[in-house]
DNA sequence: ACCTGAACACCGTTCAAGT
DNA sequence: ACCTGAACACCGTTCAAGT
């Protein structure tokens, strides 16, 4: 236990604040993000706010509340910055509009490293990934795009839109990226053979290897700048 | 508790067929297919298998190592779908080779829909997920993608390169669409005017909703082709 | 070698009782 | 109105003991 400055110790101190479904996911976000989403318990939030677990019942239904909660914060966070950013009109640049707000909404989530993974587990739709996309929709729109494309859109980006992917294969980004490979590669060249030419070719393309094996913000705009590519050129084609 | 035909049931009367890895994980994901991935518990799946919870233990390392494994038999089945595929040589036509396994490993995830989530869960990555990326950067290769090229492409696939995406924006699928759609749109068409619009026009486009509010199977063949129309473009481009 | 019962340290949640 | 202690029904997992 490393004594640290929390909402206990400050109640210890000060009359007490009185509970509120804001304050207890405050702390909820502020838990996850420093000892990780599986620290995210109702025993240990009330911990954080220094309470008892059964009195967060009073501010919210359950633990799932919770979720949806810390989902709303994090979103919350998002709408701001992608107000806040600098960025042509979208009736001038649709394109340069909406990619200076996706980025703006990816820098968020680059502080909650949990977050993509409650959002994904939430079983209804949170009201601000709706008004989230109703601006992408709107920014569309505003391009020239029709209805139904702007639809085929919303799924072309999917999570992308908010700034973030799950990828399933992650060269083990953990250890000194050139250790790691040559490792690695020592053991999977006879199994995996096309994969392993291929890292071999990214280390070398980048041999000081200061960008790290996979550099995630330039995957991100090659990906996203595809797509952009893609859809503009379906919508100046009429489709 | 209604009555079914179990392994419990059939040891009660058979000699007892002894335990092993491959039984535990092919009751794991029996269970989770049958009841969800939330009742895959090691007390439940011991039940499954008729069996005391701490047994499994003996063939298993513990819970994460289950999850590995249920990940690790989709794999399996997503590999032997892809061999058995009829599609062009890569060589001739690396888009409709690619494009056929892909959707080919597609149906596999549609027979385990909790499988998405327990494959992005997992903070290894498997081998089997490794082995099928070989194969599309094998694919890639075939049809003159340089290494450089074949690694963003494979970022800007992610998961859809086996066949699935987690979206987070999904106007709520139960109920039938037209309804659920018509109530929904009166509360929020002030909030979200571009949603709504966008939504009203996608049903005026199918007036008799057979092909349900958005057509997943549609929707994920415009997205793959306008991403490997894109890869394409770039690869002709020489880039 | 393989399986088990009891136990431990955790969960989320309910309930009756406190102030 | 707001918070609490004890309790319940679950988890994953350990351990010593059975066959």
């Amino acid at each position: 236990m490393t004594p640290r400055t929390t909402d206990a110790d400050e109640l210890a101190e000060q009359p007490r604040i009185p509970l509120s479904r804001r304050r207890v996911l405050r702390a909820a976000v502020r838990l996850a993000d420093r000892d990780g989403i599986d620290s995210l318990t109702m025993r240990q939030l009330a911990q954080e706010l220094g309470v008892e677990a059964m009195s967060l019942y009073h501010h919210v239904a359950n633990k799932e509340a919770v979720l949806d909660g810390v989902a709303e914060v994090v979103l919350g966070e998002v709408m701001v910055a992608v107000d806040e950013v600098e960025a042509p009109s979208p009736d001038a640049d649709w394109r340069a509009a909406l990619r200076a707000r996706i980025l703006a909404a990816r820098e968020v989530f680059l502080g909650h490293r949990w977050a993509p993974q409650v959002l994904e587990s939430r079983t209804t739709t949170n009201p601000l990934v709706i008004a989230y996309y109703d601006r992408v929709v709107a920014i569309l729109r505003a391009g020239g795009f029709s209805f139904e494309l702007a639809h085929r859109a919303l799924h072309v980006l999917g999570s992308r839109a908010l700034g973030f992917t799950q990828e399933l294969f992650r060269p083990d980004g953990t250890g000194t990226p050139d250790e790691e490979a040559a490792a690695l590669m020592e053991q999977m060249a006879d199994r995996f053979p096309n994969i392993v030419g291929m890292l071999a070719d990214a280390v070398h393309d980048d041999p000081d290897g200061t960008l790290g094996f996979c550099d995630d913000q330039f995957e991100f705009e090659f990906a996203l700048d595809l797509i952009l590519d893609g859809l503009e050129r379906r919508r100046a084609a009429g489709s």
